[in-house]
RNA sequence: GCGGAGUUAGUCUAGCCCGGCAUGACGUCAGCUUCCCAAGCUGAAGGCCGCGGGUUCAAUUCCCGCACUCCGCACCA
């Protein structure tokens, strides 16, 4: 009757309805790892956004700002990504193949060099071994970083800089100007969306994988010593969270996890709660969800403590979310490379703050969004995107339902009546039920027909996507009825 | 980056072995008809058959290279 869709289904719809599609599509040079969003991907993204601002941003009165993309070469400097976000690879000198250095020499002469190592460590063991290209026997160069950040040249000198390979960069560095201008009392969030660009070795699946791509960010600054001190703790202390810790997911409410010590203090507890409430808005199935605590080895080296939000999609488990606690690790390496003072005034002591992070994927999300909700309604012959009406690219349809006899005329009224207010699409064309499943493909969660009873005595028929069920509702009343059933929980 | 499979209209697809004007369906648009759930009829638009090279009188078809997509592996701040 009705079934779950598999990753296919949703590529399909989404390059059919105009949600996202590959860029570049015309040139036979296009590069993997770039998408688009169309009117109906940008419209939902927008919405998405919002919902986001509401439930996070505004809910915990944080400070949004909107950095630049292109940053200097110290900020990298300081942040480690110059030295860190990058892999050694190896060049042979006759047939160009590029390889791993640390995995090829692994696999060639099982003897085990970390990534991180110098790169005189893997020119040594090359020369040591002697190595050649396992492709072509050719001689290979010297191993060199591939880092995976986008480098540019500024003005006619050239000057190194850098495509942000996270946005979260912009925040640190701002956050001495902010706290002084904004009035700032720890904890304060500082939010920002933006793009970010990373050079992935091989971007996959779309949206998934991608090499420019948006995040929505969120870096709280707080006293280390006042971490269980949080005004909206109560707010949030009875949402579950599905924590999974030592490969078992347990259900237990923020309180719970706070008081069993799982999450580490009432701070990190509220936001994960924020989080969650979050993402139960979007439509996301999350009885399919897991904030997965990491082990030791597989957080990032500033993270004490980490747990990533995952879901589960045709794909697999998928991160949307990391959730870090980078402490001061952030601050403390700005402020040496900088000379910046990054302390703040807390409580009447001078207290360098510590960082927790939000770092959600945008796109990510929204492929989950677009998969959890797209079903496949076999009884009726139809595709349903039964997205929450607040996210609706199309909030509702106003159709005629035969164009003539002044019943074209009349719904371009209504329409005009709620272009301005709804995302509306006005269509006069076809059979009323192919206008129906349209309008179903693209998740809108109502649709407005003009009748010969319209002309009469000034109702329409409303019909709903999910049970595709109709009521007359007279025009006067219709900017209300829309206006209630669209709006933002 | 490695291994495998693919790439023909907005989408799906036939043709490829065996070289000779590019198939069909869905969708889209216009008209007629019906008037509340993908009905029917008529008509139309839409393709350098992924890109580049080679073989050939002739390449969507055979050969080589590349790009991209998908699946596994690896990678993943």
């Amino acid at each position: 009757m009705i079934s779950m869709v598999n990753y296919e289904q949703v590529i399909q719809l989404a390059l059919e309805r105009g949600f996202y599609f590959p860029s570049c599509g015309i040139y036979p040079d296009a590069p993997a790892g770039f998408w688009e969003y169309g009117p109906s991907g940008v419209s939902l993204k927008n919405k998405f956004i919002e919902l986001w601002r509401r439930e996070l941003v505004r809910r915990d009165r944080m400070w949004e700002i909107d950095g630049s993309q292109i940053m200097s070469q110290s900020v990298f400097l300081a942040s480690g990504h110059l030295s860190s976000f990058a892999d050694p690879v190896v060049k042979c000198q006759k047939c160009g193949s590029i390889f791993r250095a640390d995995k090829m020499i692994a696999e060639v002469c099982s003897v085990v060099i970390p990534e991180s190592a110098e790169l005189e460590a893997f020119d040594r063991t090359i020369a040591e071994k002697n190595i050649r290209c396992p492709k072509c026997k050719g001689a290979l160069d010297g191993a060199k970083k591939f880092n995976m950040m986008f480098r540019v040249g500024i003005g006619p000198q050239d000057e190194p800089a850098y495509l942000r390979p996270e946005t979260c960069q912009s925040i640190f560095v701002d956050f001495p100007r902010l706290y002084k201008t904004m009035r700032g009392r720890l904890p304060i969030g500082v939010a920002q969306i933006g793009k970010s660009f990373r050079n992935e070795i091989s971007p996959r699946q779309s949206l998934l994988r991608l090499r420019e791509f948006y995040q929505a960010e969120i870096e709280v600054f707080c006293n280390p010593g006042r971490l269980d001190e949080i005004d909206g703790f109560s707010e949030v202390e009875g949402t579950v969270l599905n924590i999974m810790a030592d490969d078992t997911i347990r259900p237990m409410t923020c309180r719970e996890a706070y008081e069993r010590r799982t999450v580490p203090n009432k701070l990190v507890a509220y936001y994960l709660g924020l989080l969650a409430e979050f993402y139960k808005k979007t439509g996301i199935d999350t009885s399919r969800s897991r904030f997965r605590k990491l082990g030791e080895k597989e957080k990032a080296f500033y993270a004490s403590v980490a747990f990533d939000f995952e879901v589960e999609t045709a794909t697999g488990w998928l991160e949307l979310v990391a959730c870090n606690y980078r402490s001061d690790y952030d601050l403390t390496s700005h402020g040496k490379v900088s000379k910046e003072k990054f302390e703040v005034l807390d409580d009447n002591a001078k207290v360098l703050p510590h960082v927790f992070e939000l770092s959600m994927g945008i796109d990510r999300s929204l492929y989950t969004i677009l998969e959890h909700s797209l079903r496949e309604d076999k009884e009726n012959e139809r595709v349903v995107l039964s997205l929450k009406p607040y996210l609706a690219p199309v909030h509702v349809g106003v159709l005629s339902l035969v164009k003539k006899d002044g019943l074209a005329e009349k719904t371009e009224e209504i329409f005009s009546r709620m272009r301005t207010r709804y995302d509306a699409f006005l269509d006069h064309s076809g059979a009323i039920g192919r206008r129906y499943r349209r309008l179903d493909e693209v998740g809108a969660p109502f649709a407005v027909t003009i009748d010969h009873q319209t002309l009469q005595d000034g109702t329409v028929t409303v019909r709903s996507r999910d049970s595709m069920a109709q009521e007359r509702v007279s025009t006067a009343d219709l900017d209300s009825y829309i206006s209630r059933s669209v709006a933002f929980p």
